[in-house]
DNA sequence: AATGAATGAGGCTTCATTCAT
DNA sequence: CATGAATGAAGCCTCATTCAT
């Protein structure tokens, strides 16, 4: 009795989880917008069960993220330990960030979209990048590296618009303007 | 009989600046997917109005933006002629896009969106602004002051991405990414 | 002022002909239920004007076939006094009703459509074919050549139902159909 | 579990046949191109249904109708087994072809409107009912019954638009006239 | 009498969401 | 828990019709 509990929850972690895996592979084909009936299509469940599990759309966008936004976050402290310079390690952190947002993409047009439904993601992203950025930030500072005045918020939100791509503007495009702008970012000797 | 054509064509004319001036208010607060009705009723006419003078949706986005960009492309020689460097006035340029492109905000939405449809609005920003910066840029290059490999188009995109605004990054905040961005650009010395 | 009147009241009918021969052009092209911006386009004149000539689609629909079906009416004598026999006659007619069915195509469809609005045409087309084609079977029926039971009315539906044409089954297939039917209606020697 | 899918689907099943129904009966009424939302109110159902169970008009058109033609296309050799003559049994298919077609009028017409869309019915006819035709025609040829270059096509095609009934053309004179184009197909003696 | 801009009803279609099984 | 059929609101677009000039 007690097993079987143990037997339909274990079924109720994997339907979730491929939940999460389609509704990531159908975000990258067609965005965050993408009809709820594709992503249960894609997973072989029923709507029903999606709603189930996540009753809005924005929890459903926070749940795919989650992982990749912290494994990222766990990044930066590997990053800083490994590199050269702070700064070397914040480069190398962005880039990683651009990775994930490219590769979504439409989490970062849903990110810029001010779409009051997905301030949830917002705030995962804040709670886990942000912290992670702030101390990639505050050491560059430390060493020197920094143009004052730039902080983790605002960065982290212009990377994500700078990586909502299309066509002529795609992943090297973008890999290129965060470059830029962090190159804007150094302090000047 | 000729006067009275005149004065039903000047109608139209206000109808049609109507319909221009309440579709602009409505891309402020709903983005430039809103739904035509609101536009129509925003505009105090009928959808079929809306239709009559503007039969794809590109089409009036296209319009509403046009006197803007217009406006902005002739900027350039004009900062150019008046400031003291090409790069005070690349930066001038920008924070005069930059105004546009906030105070329209949905415009940089809809820029980074890649509908099909809005290809007008794209090839209409391309064949004005485009010539436009690149006249600053080669400006810039001819002064020594760019960073060599930064273009026009791929500036303009990350730019307008920037300026895709919300709550926590607004107006100022964007200028500020912009201006780091811009940075970024200048030739080391 | 009483030519002037004369003047004015020409120029209306020259418009309401400009209407006619425009609507036929485009009743050929789309069928009778064309858009009536269609027409007036074609026509050179503001849709107003359809309106003012011809208030209901009917009326429009029955004056522009309104001559032609006065001149099959008036072949109905003239090719039985031509012709050697009455059925002869009789199948040259239906040959010329075809034409003028096929070459107006929609027409058929509208006829058969039940249409309440339509009755007009019905109503023009039964006072005027109607006994041309009666005089002709009369003839027939007399010189023996007709099975009995044929009448006008229904022959002139099953006719006009059969230059219902579309791909695969064009004028050519109607005349033949129409062909078979006519020679089912041959009194058996 | 199994058994309530079952009984989920059994009740589809119902709704599915409920709009079946109903556009059959709408369609007599109004004609194939009755709106979907009288169809939908005439199956007390939502207008979603219908484009859940037929997401084009096609397939409900051709759905409604698919039963009756097959029923149709079966009774051919059966008629040739039993009739004296093979003319006799196609007059006797031809007959049963016409209760079909004036009792679901509009699908005359249907067939005649070269509505691109509906060509799935057409093929759908096309491929039961023409070769149920081409056999009675092949064993009218063969008994030298049939006027030659007389094809099961055209002749179908014929039949249906004599089908498209109204008022003082009715199911009666319907058969008459197809009566009478069949006279004419028979070879003469 | 002619014009054509404006209107808005009406039809189509999609999809988020609910709920009986 | 999972299912997926059903719902209907919401957008889109077309075009018949009106009416001020």
């Amino acid at each position: 009795m007690t097993e079987s509990v143990g037997v339909r929850r274990a079924q109720a972690q994997r339907t979730r989880c491929g939940v999460l895996d389609a509704a990531a592979a159908v975000f990258v084909d067609q965005g965050v917008q993408a009809p709820v009936r594709d992503i249960a299509e894609r997973a072989g469940v029923g709507v029903g069960t999606i709603y189930r599990n996540f009753p809005t759309r924005a929890e459903l966008v926070t749940a795919v993220y989650r992982h990749q936004i912290d494994a990222c976050a766990a990044l930066a402290p590997r990053l800083l330990a490994e590199s050269d310079s702070p700064f070397t390690a914040l480069g190398r952190w962005l880039d990683a960030f651009v990775d994930f947002l490219v590769t979504k993409h439409g989490l970062g047009a849903a990110l810029g979209s001010g779409d009051p439904g997905l301030e949830n993601l917002h705030a995962l992203m804040l709670d886990t990048l942000l912290p992670a950025c702030e101390s990639l930030l505050d050491a560059c500072a430390d060493a020197g590296e920094l143009r004052p005045g730039v902080t983790a918020y605002p960065l982290l939100r212009a990377v994500g618009n700078l990586c909502i791509t299309g066509p002529d503007y795609d992943r090297a495009v973008a890999r290129r303007m965060v470059e830029l702008l962090l190159a804007g970012c150094r302090a000047e000797r």
